[in-house]
DNA sequence: ATACAATGTGACTATAGATTCATATGAATG
DNA sequence: CATTCATATGAATCTATAGTCACATTGTAT
């Protein structure tokens, strides 16, 4: 965690520093990443940083922790409010859309989000948490979509799971590198709601 | 490409450096890699090492070189002389048995596969055209399967390639962190391949 | 106004790791 | 044997960066 002069800090300058750990992480695996460009490009010096954050760690985690809070705003409140009153395929796009939502409004975090991913030691360390609550999540959802008779019984509950999630990374793949599919965001989530739906096979 | 010096070498020198460059890429990301770290486990002289390649990135295209190789071994020679005689999802299943099996005997392949899959730039100079072929294979798999009719009419086949792609990462991901899901790779397949073929939904 | 605390600063230190280079070795050639 | 060529070596160089520290400035309470 930060230390508390980092909190004391005047918004604007605060601001400056998130804003240049962004933009650094974004670009930079977190090992490549240097604590010399974040303060060049926030105008603090060297020594201030070290008056902020314990060092380099302390303040990616602080940026992850930035990035969970701003995904979760932008899963619909009412729909987890009142989760049984969806379905699961609309609960699924619901999730999807917010996803696609988020991607589109912060590319940068979705960028950190990705390099992480491959950081296996750093993300079980930062994000381990998370990622299990996140498959829990689903995992519940399936379960629930089961009780209620919207599931074919046969599949594997952990095993759908994983690949929501997967799904979920491919969309946001997607749009995040644009220009990869060439379809606007609402028909590449209703086709692979499709697909998740029905399968491929002709029937 | 390493230098000729290299491929002059003594068998089995040039095995035990090939050896601990995949031990040391598998562990850690291209640039976290350390040069020092190959030339000790090999046991040669760190001048040595710049006799035989150009620089670090040198050795590191090669051995993407050599894992693409291997990766080729494993599909199924006779299907892909073949591929009329199969169904498509016949098709798919030999592909995926097969990124399996490579991913149980060569993990240390598939880590550094991974790890590159994180960094664009590095991917895209090193792999580019690899994924390319890889993703155009799968469309032209989806087109043979909807002209013999076996696919819904209804999917996107861009999307569909894109998903059976990460589907096959899926499935490698489960096989290769072990544990994370609890059964025997044929099941798996099997379970996945339903999903693929009719998705989730009860009907 | 004075003193004490909190914050700011950037030159300095420490470390790690890639790459180079002068020199050594040894095998092949004439 | 002397010379040349290919290869081996590890100390030295170079570069990049994280993190520290002694001192400077600012803010605040009495």
């Amino acid at each position: 965690m930060p230390k508390d002069t980092f909190f004391n800090l005047p918004d604007d300058k605060r601001e400056r520093i998130i804003e240049a750990a962004i933009d650094e992480f974004a670009q930079r695996s977190f090992h490549d990443a240097r604590v010399t460009a974040i303060t060049n490009q926030a105008e603090i010096a060297k020594g201030s940083f070290y008056q902020y954050f314990e060092d380099k760690k302390d303040l990616f985690k602080h940026i992850i922790e930035i990035a969970v809070g701003k995904k979760i705003e932008y899963v619909n409140q009412d729909m987890m409010q009142n989760m049984q009153d969806y379905g699961f395929f609309q609960l699924l796009r619901e999730l999807y859309l917010s996803g696609v939502r988020f991607a589109k409004e912060h590319p940068r975090l979705v960028a950190i989000g990705m390099q992480l991913l491959s950081n296996q030691e750093l993300y079980y360390e930062v994000f381990g948490t998370h990622a299990e609550k996140s498959y829990a999540f689903y995992e519940d959802l399936l379960r629930k979509g089961m009780a209620d008779g919207e599931l074919d019984p046969a599949i594997d509950i952990v095993l759908a799971s994983r690949l929501l999630t997967m799904f979920n990374y491919a969309l946001v793949d997607f749009v995040y590198e644009d220009g990869k599919v060439d379809l606007d965001d609402m028909a590449i989530i209703d086709k692979m709601l499709y697909i998740v739906e029905n399968g491929i096979k002709r029937r």
